[in-house]
DNA sequence: TCTGGGGTCCTAGGACCC
DNA sequence: TCTGGGGTCCTAGGACCC
């Protein structure tokens, strides 16, 4: 029988706050989305507090003066390299793993016997505590859905971090404890249809007739209720490209120019391409869209796309950046104040079938060649050391991320500092 | 009056996830 | 005043084919 283990970081990016500054311990921390709009992370006490996951900060600014919560800008690059370190932990200790978001992975592990997978998921857990810093919670089941379920559980009642649902008897006992909006893959909509008809619980859903509830719902809903069931469906996935890669961000503020918003655009065309040469693709062709404030109730409203596709696919962002440009000037209206902007790359094929073209196949190895020095000098020196004109160098409209910590991990500028008063001893650090 | 059957591909929209 | 960003999968419906 498979048997899955979940690993959860708790309360990722709190957490990773936590590490370059301890003092942060035990007291409520939030951490905001980019612009510093909404609260998506937050830690136990901030939960105590009851501030909502996804609210908008503006709402709760006065709850969190009032209380001192900690609040942060998102430092992505830091949590990236952070969750970098974890799975490295995770691949290096389990050799089946899939990586599923910044801060979780399933695991396979029922070649360890009965007591052993505790005992050893007791030891993945210290040793990412140990080597990070970072607090993990690990579920263990029959099956992956099952294994989120067990890792609620382990985060819920401080079993030491680990929680073991292979057994039906506490399958029995948890489920019918466990809401139904918390299964994963049940969402707002779901959960609302579920509920009139009479389903509230876990246990409920998984008794369910799986092939009526296929018909009326669809093949995800019959897949759950089988692995709520115990029936593994859901396999480890390795990592695949991505289908699609998208860059976009809100401005800081209001934006009217042509000029600005193609600046901005050139600028999350350069983070899309290189995400996409990253992962040895090449892109099929391109799709733009340019919004004003979609939440106000004054002022006009507009959406809009528009998308053209290449001749031949290409990883070159001079010629995407073009082409984004493009697709840009067809929607832009004069006199309107817009909100946000971005771009999809699509049509995303692997590199190494990319058709070539027969009268132009040297200039496109010479563009390969330019494209690669780019990557390297910025993987090297760091972001945006070597940039394009097209993105320019004011950059009014940049969004805002006043709060951010330093990126202790990936610049050097940035490094940690201590400040020892008094007497100074050396010291040596910890074996990681 | 009455208008087949079977298939593919594409897209938009909905729902979900972190 | 102030509301993130980046993904995936599924389905229905339209267009088109023979």
């Amino acid at each position: 029988m498979p048997t899955f283990g979940l690993v959860d970081c708790n309360n990722f990016y709190a957490s990773c706050e936590r590490v370059f500054n301890p003092r942060l311990e035990g007291r409520p921390v939030v951490i905001l989305s980019n612009n510093d709009g909404c609260i998506i992370a937050r830690s136990n006490e901030a939960k105590q507090l009851g501030i909502p996951m996804g609210a908008p900060y503006y709402r709760w600014r006065k709850l969190c003066e009032e209380n001192g919560v900690h609040v942060f800008s998102s430092n992505y690059e830091l949590y990236g390299d952070m969750s970098q370190r974890i799975m490295q932990i995770l691949a290096e200790m389990c050799p089946d793993i899939e990586i599923y978001s910044i801060d979780e992975a399933f695991l396979r592990v029922e070649s360890f016997n009965q007591q052993d997978i505790i005992k050893y998921a007791k030891h993945i857990r210290e040793t990412i505590k140990r080597c990070t810093g970072i607090p993990v919670s690990i579920g263990i089941a029959p099956s992956k859905t099952l294994s989120k379920v067990a890792n609620h559980i382990a985060k819920k009642q401080r079993r030491n971090g680990v929680f073991d649902l292979r057994n039906t008897k506490m399958q029995e006992a948890v489920l019918s404890q466990f809401a139904v909006d918390n299964i994963w893959g049940i969402g707002r909509r779901l959960s609302e249809q579920l509920n009139t008809m009479n389903i509230y619980t876990a246990k409920e859903l998984r008794d369910s007739d799986p092939k009526a509830m296929r018909r009326r719902f669809s093949v995800v809903m019959e897949k759950t209720i089988q692995e709520l069931g115990g029936i593994s469906c859901l396999s480890l996935e390795s990592i695949k490209a991505r289908k699609q890669i998208i860059s976009s961000r809100s401005f800081g503020r209001w934006v009217t120019a042509l000029e600005e918003i193609e600046e901005a655009l050139s600028c999350y065309t350069n983070t899309a391409c290189q995400k996409l040469r990253e992962q040895g693709s090449v892109a099929g062709g391109v799709s733009v869209f340019l919004h004003t404030n979609l939440f106000s109730e004054k002022g006009i409203r507009y959406h809009n796309n528009a998308s053209c596709l290449f001749e031949n696919p290409t990883g070159d962002t001079r010629h995407i950046i073009s082409a984004a440009k493009k697709c840009l000037r067809s929607i832009y209206k004069f006199g309107l104040q817009y909100k946000k902007t971005g771009i999809v790359l699509l049509d995303l094929s692997p590199k190494q079938y990319q058709q070539q073209d027969f009268f132009s196949a040297q200039v496109a190895e010479e563009n390969d060649l330019l494209m690669q020095t780019v990557d390297s000098i910025n993987r090297k020196l760091g972001k945006n050391t070597v940039f394009y004109c097209a993105e320019g160098t004011t950059r009014p409209w940049q969004m805002r991320s006043d709060l951010r910590t330093p990126r202790y991990t990936t610049r050097w500028g940035e490094l940690l500092e201590v400040k020892i008063a008094g007497d100074v001893k050396p010291f040596s650090t910890s074996s990681c």
